[in-house]
DNA sequence: CCGACTTTGTGCGCACGTTCACAAGCGCGT
DNA sequence: ACGCGCTTGTGAACGTGCGCACAAAGTCGG
């Protein structure tokens, strides 16, 4: 899907795979709260929604990590994708934009809970600065490049309107950010050696729209060959 | 990619071409707001990062709107493509869960703009009952079924908690509603007919820390074959 | 100790999506 | 009016991912 993400295919694991290896992860996270230690492939299959061929095709890209008749351990199952994932590596992020979205991403669990840390707040607006926001001072956007230096953050994350996203992926790349995750409604531009992956929050809702269009109106085109 | 989706081979768009028709179409807003009237398969391709090839054959699903020699007419494209992906029915949406996430979707710019009326809010906690976000009112969960019938809305967005998730789930969908986008962390079960997409924030921060970890750790895995 | 049952790991065929390459079509300059 | 260059639309090759089906391997009961 990114143009950077295609490229892999050499030493590994499938890009397909890769995606769904989060999904595979927060299943067993539920998993082993809910004090299962072992779970078949069939079963994890119908917790994502999938085939267990699939499952099995996938975690065995990252290892024979399997009990054949029993199923999978859990925890070591947990341990591995984390570690395939890069997650047991600590990453500390860096946040630009607290509006409303910002707000939400810095209080949002799912980030620690996965090994992400987030550094540093940042924003352009000079009445936000200073705000405290779960602990965390928000600093000025123009201090991005010292934060990075102090904190040694490895991933940015966008959380701007649109017309400051480029502004602010430029200084991020400038910095020495290589790793960026933007969820302003923009693409972004950037060198090569850097990734973007964006998460855009209206995409699927127009996907949805799309399939509910097609329910509401079935056979609308007849499609003669 | 959901079960529902494989299935809508017969008729025409392929699902990969409608995931990127959103991104087109965001392209072409833009394209539009600064002047542009037409464009070329190329042009749009480096917009939103492609080939050019896969751009024609994409737009070529919706038809030959294109004139050879000169591009694709921006205005008739915007529109081509927004009634393919049926953004001109004008749905409404009903958002339960007006937290952090939920403050930030109602007032999202980018639903109203691709023609998503957020027709009501819900909260279960009755201390944000009554808060009025963006001139709405919210109300409390259990009038979902009255909300549904009065406002006609016909897809549910949930942004609360993973824990109460499945719950909303479950009364959007005996309130009648077909089509939910799930953005709280957990994989919903719902009956056949129903259609949901989920929106995980963490999900591509993870891809992007796989790709990043294999970037600082290169050739760690030699294949052989 | 053995046999029946369960579940993994994987080779193979198929279908989908992507890319290449080129003919058909359209505008523009002359 | 006419040919030249540009761009679309698409057939055909290619690569990737998916699902089936089965052998290998391990567990459990007797």
């Amino acid at each position: 899907m990114t143009e950077l993400g295609s490229r892999r295919r050499r030493v590994g694991v499938p890009d397909a795979t890769v995606a769904r290896l989060p999904v595979y992860l927060r299943a067993l996270h539920t998993l082993a709260e809910s004090g299962r230690t072992t779970v078949s492939s069939q079963a994890l299959a119908q917790l994502v929604g999938g085939g267990s061929a699939k499952v099995r095709k996938d975690l065995s890209h990252l290892g024979s990590y399997g009990t054949r008749g029993v199923g999978y351990e859990v925890e070591e199952l947990v341990l591995h994708i984390s570690r395939e994932l890069g997650l047991t590596h600590g990453w500390s992020v860096v946040l630009v934009g607290v509006g409303n979205l910002g707000h939400a991403l810095a209080g949002y669990g799912g980030f620690s809970s996965r090994g992400f840390e987030v550094a540093a707040l940042l924003d352009a607006d000079p009445r936000r600065v200073g705000e405290v926001i779960g602990g965390r001072r928000v600093r000025h956007v123009g201090e991005l490049a010292a934060v990075v230096a102090e904190t040694g953050v490895s991933i940015g994350v966008i959380a701007t309107p649109a017309d400051a996203a480029q502004e602010v992926c430029d200084r991020l790349v400038a910095a020495g950010i290589s790793s960026i995750l933007n969820f302003a409604p923009t693409v972004l531009t950037v060198p090569d050696g850097v990734d973007v992956r964006k998460v855009d929050l209206a995409v699927e809702l127009q996907i949805l729209s799309f399939h509910q269009a097609r329910r509401g109106t079935p056979g609308k085109r007849e499609v003669s060959a």
